[in-house]
DNA sequence: TCAAGAATTACTCGAACTGAGAACAACCGG
DNA sequence: CCGGTTGTTCTCAGTTCGAGTAATTCTTGA
């Protein structure tokens, strides 16, 4: 609260001028990697540099200016895309130019066609994110806590099937953890486990028809469960150093 | 990003006036029960409700300002108070004055005295979280997400040692957990998991001069180790219900 | 066409963890 | 002194976990 300043007749002229942006982190998986969009900034200050796409919010909320603007950026209509809020930067001096406050968006998708070129971008592509470096303003650091919020989810949330089409199979699914993880995980024990968490998947009863990439049986094929939260949760290896 | 809309001359006039603020969802335990801080609201709109303290961002980070606010209304120097960005609420029409986005805040702190009304609150004092309903604009809503949020981070981080002293029991430490999350714990099980987690806490070496409040023998003190994240988590009792 | 390799799926096994309860000693109040 | 409460440690059975093995099916390339 604490809105009681503007109470009494406030100015608007009386306050230096501030904005509201959203900035999205939005994710997908393409060949096995981890991608985050991208787009090329024309004009200055940062010309020529990369950066996530995002805008100005206009007379809408949060989420739905978000979603415009993926929209926008992707040219692509977004029915099933999965999209939260991961927070909000408003260091005084991110941008050069006034204050901004740019409220950060984490999407995850299944995996898109390469985005038509947005009526306010002037062009957006996909980029794994290993070498989505040197962004602009402090695009950096809103990337880096996209990636640590959606690595923690995988953990405790069916959000993995956010990444998938509607029919999956366990090893896409494994293959999907793999990628954000970065790291290769047990199929045996991955398969016993999504398999026992209640409403995490339910069979389709249908068998792939591809058969395995480079060999192995038709696997099953499952969708999308009801759970919101894994319980238990598929608990990453455990790595000492982010402990403490 | 997309900043790109100011950069060709923008003029502030030309936009609807937005204003941000930063309000606070400040936790504490006082007499085994989980409390928030609430202020009276003085002024139109709303004039006469209980509200979540907050205020406008001035020339300075978020972070900042949230914890500037906490410190004006509680009159209070906090030094250890652990303080964590929650969730931007922007919806039009949240306010009925005007475009303001909300930045809110979660604070937990140990006990504190009845706080000082401070420079811009004409009153502010702890209320149990069961009767804090019916708050003025949307903190309802926000109180709401930061119990959620602060429920859920008590199960994989060592946040609760900062609702603790600098020195503690165990015991301590499970009312604080039996208090946010409203039910009680197995005393045996608590304490087994509590030192078996590496970092969570650490010996002082030292007992406590008081004895239990109606009998039982001095318990042992300890303070907050140097873990980050609880490696395994102290789970709550499965919920059926919130999984789906 | 056939052998080699790879992938899905289902097991096994010991280690670790969990929840529930019991045991015991220390301490309070009356 | 005595009953009740509390901190702390154990026990025990059920569950989960990581790692490995094995059967089966399919692709690839010789």
């Amino acid at each position: 609260m604490g809105e009681e300043e503007f109470l009494s007749g406030y100015d608007p002229s009386a306050y230096p001028a501030v904005a509201v942006t959203v900035d999205v982190v939005a994710l997908t998986i393409r060949d096995g990697r981890l991608c985050v969009l991208l787009v090329e900034r024309g004009e200055q200050p940062f010309a020529g540099r990369r950066a996530l796409p995002g805008g100005f919010v206009k007379e809408e909320g949060l989420d739905a200016a978000a979603l415009r603007e993926l929209e926008e950026e992707t040219g692509v209509s977004l029915a099933r895309v999965h999209l939260e809020q991961l927070k909000t930067y408003g260091n005084p001096g991110r941008d050069p130019r006034m204050r901004v406050f740019s409220v950060a968006y984490l999407a995850f998708a299944p995996s898109l066609p390469e985005p038509e070129a947005g009526t306010d971008a002037s062009g957006a592509y996909w980029v794994p994110v290993e070498e989505a470096a040197g962004l602009a303003f402090d695009h950096d650091v809103i990337l880096a806590d996209g990636l640590d919020r959606a690595r923690a989810k995988l953990e405790y949330t069916p959000l993995a099937t956010a990444f998938a089409g509607d029919d999956f199979t366990i090893a896409e699914l494994r293959q999907i953890y793999a990628a954000v993880w970065g790291e290769e995980l047990h199929a045996g024990n991955f398969h016993r486990k999504v398999l026992s968490v209640p409403g995490f998947v339910e069979s389709t009863g249908e068998t792939s028809t591809r058969g395995g990439e480079r060999g192995g049986p038709k696997p099953k094929l499952y969708r999308a469960g009801d759970a919101r939260l894994l319980h238990p949760a598929l608990l990453r290896p455990t790595r000492e150093d982010d402990v403490r």
